[in-house]
DNA sequence: GTTTTAGCCTTAGTTTTTCTAAGGTAAAAT
DNA sequence: ATTTTACCTTAGAAAAACTAAGGCTAAAAC
């Protein structure tokens, strides 16, 4: 009925972001996290959007929220736009720079378990160059600019990923400590080292032995692996070890297994290939020497 | 190779949106023009996008830009995302506000066809708020929040697209300024007046009249047509008129046209309705009553 | 029945992004 | 030769986005 001075603007994309994102994780926090911003930073999108919309988008109680059904119905398509806009990103990416790679991974495999990989990549293929990116939880490669991350999963295998390693479990330590431990009994005189993800290895692995009543499950808590790797290869202790982790200081000799009994988690360390980075020519370099070749 | 510490993030949003307008419309002055901000602004996304990604994607020539092969190749898969995400938006908004309208039209639409429409719609269907915004060139409707757009124009009809009205010129004038013109010739003696957008329709009229050599085809150009259709209201001059705009002030014997002959020029009055209001439940009252339940 | 915890909120203030304004260049058109 | 078109650059201003810190509330744990 009246009219209006100025063009009116959309909403803010940003605000789009953070709204498909609140909405497909069901959470504000986890919505942050995945955007890398503080949960204030989401707050405030969504605030935003709603004003635009002049419509609730979510009902916040204390312990969480909940969509409404407008925001439910919504959804999908603003998901699928979002997912379609990364996968061309991703492109851009892909075929702006070509001979680059970028890697996500656990702290503790970009630190012990790529390192001898990417050497031996570097050697066979001196013009890719890798990046490696540690971080706790693994990207969504429709999202975020990663070619290619490496984490332990126990899920069913999807698209576009491929198991690396088994997850198996079993102490080691530094030979000087093997000579000294003659039963599991043993271990209640040795500092049980871990690492504070994996709070449970212990736990886990104690419970599979036969016999270990009465062992003290507690130990020295590390807040990375590598940590308490390098304490244990330094006779601080006993570690319960990841195999994928510690194969290569077994094979030199500097870390030993005082106990012959492993155990096997249902985890698996999964390797998962950006689809953009799939169709990439340098693609299959990169699996021959980075995963082992494995199909 | 090396160890990165901080999550890399991905390109602004912005950017990719002023990437997509300047790709598609292959100039970033439109672009800008598109996204209703200076073209500064579009080089400066662009420029940092191509950061981003380590690439360029337009090669500048003094006179435009020309796209890479890199930039041909992903338009189309932005341009989707870029759509869809719009769709969304439009979702978002018919179903956030299901009882306002949006419609963005010429400005001497806006002020001289619609009005008499917009009463009658809100007598019949008070509940509905329509908020019409004035402009010269007709927005996407995939990207800009609008529901209906009302412009001339001589494309082939499109999809959601109806014509409202043809587009018929004719000279018109105040009643006293009629009865002192006899021929085309008295035209010489009178102000010719006309609006700067249709700079060209005295011209085209006139070369369609026989006997209508030597008739000065310059005059007063208004920027706007309303204003100059005041002007001939008041006895100012004659006016080169488009039916659709002067019908009520012919009706009610405020103007008058002193010669017979009319001009049908190929375009037409045009309404296109965005795909999702063309869902929504008022669609039906709002076609009706605005334009006239033409199928 | 407290206490703890999880999850979101608010606000103030800062940083980053985005935009505009103004002036400049070069090729094409007149 | 001059004008026009279209993009560029830069400085500075405006707006957006983010963080940090403190607070609230309800479920879960004790």
């Amino acid at each position: 009925m009246s009219l209006a001075p100025a063009r009116p603007k959309g909403p803010h994309l940003n605000a789009l972001r953070a709204f498909e994102a609140a909405a497909r994780l069901g959470s504000f926090t986890a919505a942050a996290d995945e955007l890398a911003v503080t949960p204030g930073a989401v707050t405030q999108h969504i605030k935003s959007l709603e004003a635009w919309a002049e419509a609730p988008l979510f009902v916040r109680n204390a312990r969480g929220v909940v969509l409404t059904p407008l925001a439910e119905e919504l959804l999908p398509g603003f998901t699928s736009a979002f997912d379609q806009l990364g996968m061309a990103v991703q492109a851009l990416r892909a075929k702006a720079a070509p001979r680059k790679v970028k890697v996500a991974a656990l702290p503790s495999i970009a630190q012990l378990w790529l390192p001898p990989r990417l050497g031996q990549l570097r050697r066979a293929a001196p013009e890719i160059s890798v990046s490696v990116v540690a971080m706790e939880t693994p990207p969504n490669l429709t999202r975020e600019p990663f070619d290619l991350t490496l984490f332990y999963g126990a899920d069913q295998l999807g698209a576009n990923e491929m198991e690396v390693a088994r997850d198996r479990i079993f102490p080691v330590c530094a030979p000087e400590i093997a000579a000294r431990l003659t039963g599991l009994a043993d271990l209640n005189k040795e500092t049980l080292l871990h690492d504070g993800a994996w709070a449970k290895d212990w736990d886990m692995w104690l419970s599979a032995q036969p016999d270990a009543d009465g062992i003290a499950r507690a130990g020295t808590v590390h807040s990375l692996f590598s940590v308490a790797l390098e304490e244990a290869r330094h006779g601080g202790g006993v570690l319960i070890a990841h195999e994928a982790l510690v194969q290569p200081l077994l094979d030199n000799g500097e870390l030993v297994r005082p106990f012959s009994g492993s155990l096997d988690l249902p985890a698996r360390l999964v390797a998962k290939t950006a689809p953009a980075f799939a169709r990439s020519p340098i693609f299959s370099v990169v699996q021959d020497f980075l995963l082992g070749g494995a199909a």
